[in-house]
DNA sequence: TGCCTTGATGTAAGCGCTTGCATTACGATA
DNA sequence: TATCGTAATGCAAGCGCTTACATCAAGGCA
């Protein structure tokens, strides 16, 4: 391939009729019904297609057709592995369902992800997949006005009103933290990442606080750090708390990523895990079981996620119907970050 | 937010025009060029703007303007940390530079790929992120033709033409198997990925080939095992190579997701890890140093290649000049995972 | 032979937007 | 007061496409 030269412009519909010597009409139905044109027009027409890289403009069709079988998805970052999969998932399916998919990403920033759904809307989007519930009222008014098919995700909150499939991170959380009180732990600590416009994040956090609560153990005990995602960060938050005294035996962490971090920065410091303290970790996305201890997790079905998200989206944008939240299990996964408490 | 109802027609220029009491030309004013219009009237027309939800029709206006400040990228796989990150990165950069991306995957296929880019390309893109070298001459020439930018990235060939921003697969894994001998394994075995249609993964075997031709060895001693990305494949493929006899010394694999399930697969089989086997990975993204004991892999700068991307295909776009190709570095991480052969 | 059906193709309107040009109103200048 | 520059706004063309409708040729039938 030559270097590129000054961009050409494109062919249009006429340059193909214009070659092919018919109208633009009938390189139109070439096109989109090719059963009405006779054999011959059709073939010139396509040589003619081939011949000048032609390729339809999509806005103009768009214009005019008023669907475009486009899904529009924004997530908060492509970096992490739990919306990866998801995604992929969620992709493959809309692709068998004759859609394509166009990710944009917010950098977990309220205001980009806005700025990401006005012009997925404006691209013609026929629907939208959101993660989580948190964004500013007037994104939400604006979607509503626009009656577009929108479908939250990674999330299921009952008190949300708009469709949703994903999972009750809440009472998922507060199911790991009961366990953990179950095994003996009253000191315990929480990493997560940071809670503000992050209701995935805010949810887990109560879960713990609702198990420590019916157990009529206080709140406040609960050290908590709120930090960015990473391994390196994760340790970090881990170290600190280490510090606190009582010492923790448990660190619960809002994310595997984050506890993997944990876990390393236990053996940097010497600490056996779980003999000395015990970690724990929220997704189950690969790493949670090639670090050593594995990492007691919960499991978050990600890829059933994403293909019942695309299926539940498309039904709200075919049948234009009422379509039902959909909750999906998430169950804790026992392996050997999760131990009694030392003593 | 109520649940969704008949999806209403988007508001156009014209409504807001009519609500506000001006022509449309104003409108358009008002929301591209705001110092042209009066205050008053300004703050008339954001206001039914507002009232309508009215988000401009994104094909309309790209269809008038010939420009859409969009970048389209189409990668292999979302699931991929090693994209992932570097897309990230790209997006982020593109952002501060004015520009807005829009992702699409291919599942590995060639067919979804073109398919793929003639949407991209039917959406208005300004210019393409591609990965690799590997596509059908008809793509290549479609592109060339509409003298689209494009540039290739994850890989840098020399000897392919075209703008890219990579590394040399082939020489860091020639690398990385060069010390491997050095260390006196002769008996060596390969993990990779499918070769077809994937340049990458090739490039990496080849460099592999190249390291022992150029010691005098053998080549045909190599066994090589291709199967899907997964822990869980990576981990059979090795059990499976460690029964061919003579046993090898080491496992290359062709990237650390396979190596880590050598690992795992090693562990479980009872073999000690370099002791026994050697494993070596590509790509050093976070699983590596995770995994015990830490993989010796290879390191690619994926943010820095992403970010570097984005600047180099705004150029293209921007100055529509020639610009050169950039060659990163990706150099050998030691860890754990290599040692010398066992006796 | 004349009329109608059928299939293939052309004509032209209009989708929502931007923008060059025309128009208007108004204050400044001579 | 006549003239002009300027700022604000409107008018209308046209971007590339689909599609309802019109047209036309060819063959079937009475």
């Amino acid at each position: 391939m030559a270097p590129i030269s000054a961009p050409r412009p494109a062919p249009t519909l006429e340059d193909v009729a214009r070659a092919a010597d018919v109208s633009t009409a009938t390189v139109s139905r070439c096109l989109n019904t090719p059963g009405k044109v006779s054999d011959d027009t059709r073939l010139r027409v396509l040589q003619a297609v081939a011949a000048l890289g032609y390729a339809p403009n999509f806005g103009a069709r768009a214009m005019v057709s008023r669907r475009t079988r486009t899904i529009g998805a924004v997530i908060p970052t492509m970096e992490n592995a739990i919306f990866a999969r998801g995604l992929q998932a969620f992709q493959e399916e809309l692709r068998a369902l004759g859609y394509q998919l166009l990710v944009a990403s917010s950098s977990y920033r309220q205001d980009v992800e806005e700025e990401q759904i006005r012009s997925l809307v404006a691209r013609g989007a026929d629907g939208l997949l959101l993660i989580g519930h948190d964004r500013a009222p007037q994104v939400t008014e604006f979607l509503h006005q626009r009656g577009l098919p929108v479908l939250v995700t990674w999330a299921y909150d009952p008190a949300q009103t708009g469709v949703s499939v994903g999972f009750d991170n809440r009472r998922a959380m507060r199911t790991l933290a009961e366990k953990t009180l179950d095994l003996g732990h009253r000191e315990i600590a929480v990493i997560t990442a940071p809670l503000a416009d992050n209701d995935r994040a805010r949810a887990r956090v109560d879960g713990i606080r609702d198990a420590v609560a019916a157990r009529g153990l206080s709140i406040e005990g609960l050290r908590l750090i709120e930090t960015d995602y990473g391994i390196t960060t994760g340790g970090d938050a881990f170290a600190a708390l280490m510090q606190t005294r009582p010492r923790p035996t448990v660190v619960m962490c809002g994310n595997d990523v984050l506890a993997v971090g944990a876990v390393k920065r236990a053996r940097t410091l010497g600490l056996s895990v779980p003999g000395d303290v015990s970690i724990t970790g929220f997704d189950d996305i690969d790493i949670a079981s090639v670090v050593d201890p594995a990492l007691t997790t919960v499991h978050v079905p990600h890829r059933a996620m994403g293909a019942a998200a695309a299926r539940c989206l498309i039904r709200m944008i075919e049948e234009n119907g009422a379509v039902a939240s959909q909750e999906l299990d998430a169950h804790v996964t026992w392996r050997d970050s999760l131990g009694r408490p030392p003593g």
